[in-house]
DNA sequence: GACTTATATAAGTATTTTATTATACAATGA
DNA sequence: TCATTGTATAATAAAATACTTATATAAGTC
């Protein structure tokens, strides 16, 4: 069943705003998946780590993701419960999953305890 | 039939970044049903002549409507050929049918030969 | 408690965006 | 052909964005 809540043109373009950046959308494809520590975004991306951080606290701000603090690591997921999850999944669904961009920083992907 | 044409996710970013503006969601909201004149934009949405032309090169210049010159008047519609296409349809799918801004610039709308 | 690690926040800056006003261009009609 | 109408482009200013480096905070370790 496909559960269409439908949402207001403004809260639709705040939607938008937020995943029409390169790293925001390419977060969101990951947290998808599963969860994400912040160290493990810095080591993908090649942006600094206050970037990473202001991204994710866009991210926040909208309601996409949720933050999990578990000892010195917080780790991101999608809030499934957003109002804006399943137009957010419908986006990511129309990236090709051979996404030359998306696989380039899944090959950079490090386990949590990195170092 | 759901035709899921899969895109890089750098196309997906210069989609979203095209339509994730208030003005630029609407008109498309507007032009998925049928074709718009230029001054009947002008008319509906509280910016000037110039803004709405630039929204207008923004979207064609994306691909997203195509242009139409009959006399003096440029008529504007969604172009289904786009790659687009079908993201932002399920995009446009996500706006509350009666949402208030939306219904605001129907309201507005007046014929072509306005004066 | 001091040191380290993980992450966030602050401040500053360069770039991009979106509006405005002024002007150009193109079609119509007297 | 000249004036009018519809639309695009140019120039510019204000605001928003997305980085950077420096610093603060908070948890873990010795």
């Amino acid at each position: 069943m496909v559960t269409s809540t439908k949402q207001t043109s403004r809260e639709v373009v705040e939607c938008l705003k937020v995943i029409s950046d390169p790293t925001r959308l390419l977060i969101m494809k990951l947290v998808e998946q599963k969860e994400y520590c912040v160290c493990q975004f810095v080591d993908m991306f090649a942006i600094s780590q206050p970037a990473i951080s202001q991204h994710l606290r866009k991210l926040k701000q909208a309601g996409l993701v949720k933050e999990d603090r578990r000892g010195q690591w917080r780790y991101y997921s999608i809030d499934e419960s957003s109002v804006h999850s399943h137009l957010v999944k419908g986006i990511l669904n129309h990236i090709d999953k051979e996404d030359e961009q998306f696989n380039l920083l899944l090959s950079k992907e490090t386990p949590v305890n990195c170092k």
